[in-house]
DNA sequence: ATATAAAACGAACGTTCGTTCTTTTTTTTG
DNA sequence: CAAAAAAAAGAACGAACGTTCGTTTTATAT
């Protein structure tokens, strides 16, 4: 990898821990390559608009979101057991302690102004709830919920719990909002009737 | 009512719907004045400062929540019959078509920035989610729910469920997500016992 | 090691935004 | 109707931002 590459990397990295701490809108070319240890053309050259660079950041963390999340599953695993080491890895996908998800940020943020990056973040989201519709229909098929489950609520429900988790964060409202989240995802699970819960 | 504030709450009036569309963040001071039919200058002398405007949005914001939502329940019902009647309105409480509920919207953009829109927001979803668990203990009081439901837990989810919503209707990923919300809803009376649902 | 290309820098431009100041118009009050 | 006060306008500012350009430094390849 050329020197080019390499410090563009470390670069998008880097934004991704900013854009998770103030927003992928304000994420700032002069700020960023302050950041980044140097100076706003010489960072502004990699990328040659701050759209570019917005996008490649936004890239740079689904890469990271497919990697920790849905390639660090079980690979024998599917249907329910599937599903509940996604949940896990989805809580967990980046930083711990990060403040926000960036997705879900950059989908707030971004919802009313056209373009690349609002499409981007769509396609990406759409991505991710269709895949776990596809898991839950497996957890059907399996026989883990009872067969009249409907996955497209199932998602919506559980892509819910997420935001509210998310959400509660924002407002530093409880302590633990992660619990919240795992409650009302055992509490889905035995709506409906599945066989085993995570712990 | 003298002519300032008269003109003033047709500036804010216009400024929440421009927030409801664009964010409380985009909301500028020149094309708030572009709207309202005067000058930059002019509508500055309102308000003295940028943040002062967006909160005086917020607060206007606000009023109209509690008018539409709470206070235009019927006066004498409580507990679960209440909690229909809240939830129905929470989904309309400003323009059924609007973009977004700038309550949320907001939080998500600010919740990095701290000052006194930050806390304004905070403190308003804080009132509002109380407001929402006093009303649930008083359904289990009248027996309307399972007596070991958790009012937190319960709020959570159905906050979670709103969340839902806001959210797949910025990702236009369905035609309905109304119906997403109230079949959540529903599954969630049922789940904690609920003996009348509503329609 | 030298030539060539890539990467980084520094200064500047055009624009947008919040804000200030002065002046003019409109409204309110006696 | 006139005097005083409030509201609105207009021009200008300083700062921040994305972007461009010419130059210099660093890395790559022959």
């Amino acid at each position: 990898m050329g020197k080019g590459k390499q410090t563009k990397q470390q670069i998008l990295a880097k934004g991704l821990a900013l854009a998770s701490e103030t927003g992928l809108n304000d994420l700032t070319i002069g700020m960023l390559a302050t950041a980044s240890g140097m100076s706003k053309s010489g960072l502004f050259g990699h990328f040659n608009s701050k759209e570019t660079m917005q996008l490649n950041v936004l890239e740079y963390a689904s890469d990271l979101f497919k990697e920790h999340v849905i390639l660090a599953c079980d690979k024998d695993t599917r249907g329910l057991a599937k599903l509940n080491q996604l949940c896990q890895n989805w809580l967990n996908w980046y930083k711990p302690d990060a403040a926000t998800c960036i997705f879900i940020n950059a989908a707030v943020e971004f919802d009313d102004q056209p373009g690349a990056l609002r499409e981007h973040i769509q396609a990406t989201l759409k991505n991710w709830l269709s895949y776990l519709q596809h898991i839950v229909s497996q957890a059907i098929q399996d026989g883990d919920f009872n067969s009249d489950t409907c996955p497209k609520q199932f998602v919506f429900e559980l892509y819910s719990l997420y935001l509210g988790s998310q959400n509660l964060r924002w407002l530093s409202l409880e302590d633990d909002e992660r619990s919240r989240f795992k409650t009302g995802f055992n509490a889905l699970l035995d709506k409906y009737g599945a066989k085993t819960h995570e712990q």
